[in-house]
DNA sequence: CTTATTCCCTGATTGC
DNA sequence: TGCAATCAGGGAATAA
């Protein structure tokens, strides 16, 4: 599932690859009538034929190629969404969404087992990305920020971070890394968390991160980078899909329940359900 | 505004 | 072993 760091690594990898080249023509499947958004995949092709890659940029897991008319083609891979730097001659599988032909003679081909995915061709891309969230990675990202959007959230934590209007590029499972990290139960009340939690999550979640990107992503099942090459962070992940192994800090097993509607793994010995926050009535002040 | 639920989609996993 | 039901999961839409 790609999330911030995998979409990183595929905007740093694709950066110098393809800017300056050219989009010959396109190609988008009929058997993938959403994922072309806002207009007809006719009228997407046609507007994109003849217009040249003029940078890259990330927004959460939003990835924007810029264009040299001022327009921009971004991207969300969902769950199973993979951007390639082909040979046009190899193999099209059955997979294969859209096909873009480049200047260079090599294709830009976005492949999508479940369809999940979504491409925009837009004039101002904040009509696709304005809802968005803190970036997590920028200096925007505080500890007073993220205390203040926890403070006026009565869901769980895990549900809070996952929205991306509050953060963005967080996913299931760098979520449950920086909750571990921080040593806060996913199931607590946003609202109930302190701002030194607050600081703790911001930190975890800054680090686990990083981390990936070193790794260059975290690789379960469909996460490859533009050479369809796997990520390496997996082994480095401390409580994600490790259900009934030692945590590596307390040796106490691995637990998964469901948060926000999602698998959500913990550590019960590093992160306490916090008590109910004594919601003691004050004498004398009956509502 | 918030929160919970449903939907999209299909390969993998689970259950009988 | 075989087949059907369930699961996974990002995020939009919908309901309350």
């Amino acid at each position: 599932m790609p999330e911030l760091p995998e979409v990183e690594t595929l905007r740093r990898d694709l950066d110098p690859e393809i800017v300056g080249r050219e989009i010959l023509k396109g190609w988008i499947s009929e058997n993938a009538p959403r994922l072309v958004q806002g207009m007809p995949p006719q009228v997407f092709l046609d507007s994109l034929a003849r217009r040249r890659f003029t940078g890259t940029s990330r927004r959460g897991k939003y990835l924007v190629l810029e264009l040299d008319d001022g327009t921009a083609f971004i991207l969300h891979l969902r769950m199973t969404g993979q951007l390639l730097l082909v040979d046009p001659q190899s193999v099209v599988d059955p997979y294969a969404r859209a096909r873009f032909w480049l200047d260079d003679g090599r294709e830009l081909r976005f492949r999508d087992v479940r369809k999940f995915g979504t491409m925009w061709h837009v004039a101002d891309r904040e009509l696709v990305l304005h809802r968005l969230g803190l970036e997590p990675l920028s200096d925007e990202f505080t500890t007073a920020a993220l205390y203040a959007a926890l403070a006026r959230r009565a869901a769980p934590v895990k549900a809070v971070l996952l929205d991306q209007h509050v953060i963005a590029g967080l996913g299931n499972i760098y979520v449950d890394e920086a909750l571990h990290l921080a040593r806060v139960h996913p199931l607590a009340p946003a609202r109930d968390l302190s701002r030194r939690q607050a600081g703790a999550i911001r930190e975890g979640a800054v680090r686990v991160l990083e981390q990936a990107l070193s790794n260059r992503g975290s690789s379960f099942r469909d996460y490859v980078d533009s050479r369809g090459r796997p990520g390496s962070n997996v082994q480095h992940l401390r409580v994600y899909k490790r259900t009934g192994e030692p945590c590596l800090s307390c040796g106490r097993e691995i637990v998964r329940t469901l948060a926000g509607g999602r698998s959500t793994h913990y550590c019960p010995g590093c992160q306490r359900r916090p008590r109910r926050r004594a919601t003691r009535r004050v004498a004398g002040a009956g509502v």
